[in-house]
DNA sequence: GCCGTTTTCGGCCCGACTGTTTTCAGTCG
């Protein structure tokens, strides 16, 4: 019985108990020990004594212990006998939840989707009391598309989207600021929704402003400080929730989660005899305190500014003393993986190389595709010296600066590499990747990734799982072997941050960080705009909670030079 | 169900919106 198996049962009971109108905080319970689990980075064997991890007590460990002893919960087990199992998944119907759908089941014998949709059918639904015509209606309308919805929505959908919003929202004239919030602004691989705070003096404008310029397929919610919207664009629902400009700092704190830093938040503020909420803070004798910034809201209780990455709930609150030394993008002087129009870029070296200096950096790697990559015009090793004179005459033109001549190398399907030992020698920076024979079985993909690690000319492997978030989950190496073997060689491992990729995954990269492994945060850019991803991925870095001294591309050229060298 | 050293009982974050209601329950984040 592994974690993930665990954390889901644990997670199954919390789904039952809702349906029996279980005391909430019991229901809680179960979900707040599924999550205790999952924040632990340590392994199920690594754990000898479970109770000793906060937020898991008796009931849960005996769970637990089923689990583990017998690879079944008695407990899951009973509640299944006693619970249809069509009607766990109804909780996902908007609208309903534990106490609606159970009144259902008791009155009516609804125990699936589809006995639910005769019922709504044969009008019984509206009859019963606390329902109504508009409730039936909804589930009804809800039905249709059950199971067919995604649930959550990748980060680079939703990043396209909220770049579109932002340009809406600049141009509403009584809007004074406004920020996305919610587990996008905390960089989130996937969200439900999209959440944003806005500050006004004017709601009544804005709220109309807003509904004549989106477009949406319906409305969901429109009141006086909640407008909640679902969009054209794959039905996402989109949250807009109206403040005073007092309100803002807080409000956005609020909305930004996530639930459970919320949580400790408001206990913190509790033991100061205050109470938080997205208006401000409370006093005892009621006044309300609001805040010019989410900075000053946390220096109130003494608390740096927590940045959104890595507001989950717990460890945060442990780990305040390397806050500070967290990766952020300031520290970033290079970007180490970039295409140009020698492949499959879009931009010149000299206008990649502009706009690396325009971004304030120190220096820069071209890294265009190998020859075995012909569909994105692989260069040559002749084409590669003709590449090289381009930068070297960028260089001359740009004395400030450096631009260092790369290559994105491919590891061929038999594990052999793209260019021979001459070729690479010649080369500031070498990357080697997958990008084909994804199938292969993992021992196979394995013996390709050490070929690519043990060659002393070789300095980063890029995208080392292949992952695209949402899609598909890449080549499926074994990344503990992995990152044991970059430790071994001396080789860096990359942060793809392109938002399709984020690639190692934060969990790896904590792992790698753990092992001493440098890590890169490179763009991948193939145009100029993707540049920067370099924010995306500088914060997606700080989830896995990396420093500064981890990150190679803050270092100055002359230190990433020499580490190059001695390697 | 979990937690706690002023606690082994009594809390557990707080508020908006909707649809059903004549004052509030359920859901949601």
């Amino acid at each position: 019985m592994n974690k993930k198996n665990i954390i889901h049962t644990l997670e199954q009971i919390a789904l039952y108990l809702e349906l029996k109108g279980e005391n909430p905080f019991k229901i809680a319970a179960f979900r707040k020990a599924a999550q205790a689990l999952e924040t632990d980075t340590r392994s199920m064997s690594e754990i000898d004594d479970i109770t000793a991890i906060k937020g898991i007590g008796k009931g849960t460990a005996a769970v637990i212990t089923d689990l583990l002893e017998n690879g079944r919960s008695e407990v899951l087990l009973e509640l299944q006998n006693e619970i249809p199992k069509g009607l766990p998944p109804l909780l996902k119907l908007p609208g309903l939840g534990g106490k609606k759908i159970a009144k259902l089941y008791k009155e009516l014998g609804v125990d699936s989707a589809e006995s639910l949709r005769v019922a709504c059918e044969e009008g019984k639904v509206a009859a019963l009391s606390g329902f109504g015509k508009k409730t039936q209606d909804k589930i009804m309308k809800e039905l249709e598309s059950f199971g067919e919805k995604a649930e959550t929505h990748p980060i680079w959908l939703l990043d396209e989207l909220v770049t579109q919003l932002n340009v809406l929202l600049e141009e509403i004239q009584e809007i004074d600021e406004f920020s996305v919030a919610g587990s996008f602004r905390r960089v989130k691989e996937q969200s439900k929704d999209i959440d944003f705070i806005i500050a006004t003096e004017n709601p009544v404008a804005v709220k109309e402003a807003l509904l004549s310029k989106l477009s949406y397929q319906e409305i969901i919610a429109s009141g006086d400080t909640k407008i909640s919207v679902e969009l054209q664009t794959e039905g996402i629902q989109v949250d807009f929730r109206l403040v005073s400009n007092e309100e803002y700092a807080t409000a956005l704190h609020h909305f930004t989660g996530s639930k459970d830093h919320n949580v400790r938040m408001r206990q913190i503020a509790k033991e100061h005899g205050e109470k938080i909420s997205e208006y401000g803070i409370e006093q005892q004798d009621g006044r309300v305190l609001t805040f010019d910034s989410e900075t000053a809201f946390f220096a109130h209780y003494n608390l740096p500014f927590i940045p959104p990455t890595v507001r989950m709930g717990g460890k945060e609150f442990d780990r305040l003393d390397q806050i500070p030394d967290l990766i952020k993008l300031s520290d970033i002087q290079a970007d180490l993986h970039m295409h140009t129009t020698w492949s499959d870029g879009a931009y010149a070296v000299h206008e990649m190389g502009q706009a690396l200096i325009d971004k304030g950096y120190q220096y820069g790697v071209i890294t265009d595709h190998s020859q075995y990559l012909k569909v994105a015009n692989g260069l040559t090793p002749e084409r590669l010296k003709l590449q090289r004179k381009e930068i070297q005459q960028f260089n001359r033109e740009h004395p400030e600066f450096t631009l260092l001549a790369g290559t994105e190398m491919d590891i061929l399907p038999d594990g052999s590499l793209d260019f021979d030992d001459e070729v690479m020698s010649d080369l500031d920076f070498v990357i080697a990747s997958i990008h084909s024979s994804f199938s292969q079985p993992q021992e196979k993909i394995m013996e390709r990734l050490h070929e690519a690690l043990k060659n002393p000319h070789v300095d980063m492997i890029a995208h080392p799982t292949g992952r695209i978030i949402g899609k598909r989950d890449g080549y499926n190496p074994d990344v503990p072997q992995l990152i044991a073997w970059a430790k071994e060689y001396g080789k860096i491992l990359e942060l793809n941050a392109n938002p399709y990729r984020l690639d190692l995954c934060m969990e790896h990269l904590e792992m790698a960080a753990r092992a001493g492994v440098p890590i890169a945060i490179n763009t991948d850019a193939h145009a100029i705009d993707q540049l920067r991803f370099m924010e995306v991925g500088t914060k997606y870095a700080q989830k896995a909670w990396l420093k500064k001294e981890n990150i190679v591309n803050t270092w100055s050229l002359k230190d990433f030079m020499t580490y190059l060298q001695k390697k």
